[in-house]
RNA sequence: AUCGGUUUACUGUAG
């Protein structure tokens, strides 16, 4: 029931238990955590704690560091952490993975990697989560460094994840020849034509300033989406080519694909930077007929369009009539 | 039976 959706029903079920062993438990709170309740999550652990008769296992403490990582509870994660260590299990390559994660994103790199380092058993989800840890920081040097370290004892990735993390390091610290490199080793395992790892390559050549590869990989994709074009587009709006971004937009109607909010913002962003002030009103004026609703971010932007060319009362204007709060 | 790593966007300060 929790994994088709339907928690009410997982939980009168879980409830009407008569007896509830440890996966029943796991289940309930897996449910929550993958519902994004972790406070619910953590909630039901306190009565499994109460009811006192099953003992949390390795699954039980994943589910519950993911519940502390999804709501930010980093000093609830810590007392975890201690249970953990109690119970013999911080070297479960599992938890490890979830500690990193539980550190990283709760802004502790430090923390996260010292488990990392005290893992006896390193597998490439180990080594993904730390390098994504360190790139979702903007340490992409660093992420580029621990995936060298990776190699040099001999793993590999298996799958596109680790390219996933690893290219947005090298798109936001310009390192185009690692990201060549990775290139490279995409193309001999043959994941070039996922969509996630093609939207990648194409931001990473985009933020590298090789707008000539990216629109290389582009137009060898067989499959593209919404955030192919919408890389593209910002390439050539981070390039002060509005033409292209415009001509970019026209051929993503042609060929049918829906923009959206993302979508809007690059162009928004491009028209403003090209002091393109008339087309960046007609696009704010034809996101809202597409029946897309600006965000605080769309205001920003054309704030910044109808400023940055002098028309400071009419940025004052759009600001005011903003049916949101500042930022 | 329950479990971990996942891609795209804007402004503002200094340089």
């Amino acid at each position: 029931y929790a994994k088709c959706g339907s928690l009410d029903e997982a939980s009168s079920v879980f409830k009407r238990q008569p007896t509830k062993n440890l996966v029943t438990w796991n289940s309930m709170i897996a449910g929550y955590v993958q519902h994004g309740l972790g406070q619910a999550a953590l909630d039901l652990y306190e009565n499994m704690l109460q009811d006192g008769l099953t003992t949390a296992d390795q699954v039980t403490f994943a589910f519950l560091l993911q519940a502390c990582t999804s709501i930010g509870a980093l000093h609830q994660g810590e007392l975890l952490h201690a249970n953990i260590c109690e119970s013999g299990l911080e070297s479960d390559g599992l938890i490890g993975s979830c500690l990193i994660k539980l550190y990283s994103k709760c802004g502790s790199l430090k923390d996260a990697r010292g488990v990392f380092d005290k893992l006896p058993m390193k597998d490439v989800v180990t080594w993904t989560a730390m390098i994504s840890g360190y790139a979702e920081h903007g340490l992409g040097q660093e992420a580029l460094a621990l995936y060298a370290s990776m190699q040099s004892e001999g793993m590999t990735p298996a799958d596109p994840v680790t390219f996933l993390c690893l290219l947005p390091a090298c798109a936001n610290t310009g390192a185009l020849q690692q990201g060549k490199q990775l290139h490279g080793q995409i193309q001999e395992m043959g994941l070039e034509a996922d969509v996630m790892v093609g939207n990648s390559l194409v931001d990473m050549y985009a933020k590298c300033g090789s707008m000539g590869d990216a629109r290389k990989v582009f137009d060898r994709l067989l499959t593209r989406d919404v955030v192919t074009w919408n890389a593209l587009l910002t390439g050539y709006a981070e390039h002060n080519d509005a033409q292209m971004a415009v001509q970019c937009f026209d051929n993503m109607l042609q060929q049918g694909v829906e923009p959206d909010e993302t979508t809007f913002i690059c162009l928004l962003v491009a028209c403003s930077h090209a002091g393109l002030v008339h087309e960046g009103q007609q696009y704010f004026k034809m996101m809202l007929e597409d029946g897309i609703l600006p965000t605080v971010q769309h205001y920003n932007c054309m704030a910044d369009l109808l400023g940055r060319s002098g028309r400071l009362k009419e940025a004052e204007a759009m600001l005011q009539a903003m049916p949101f709060h500042h930022n």
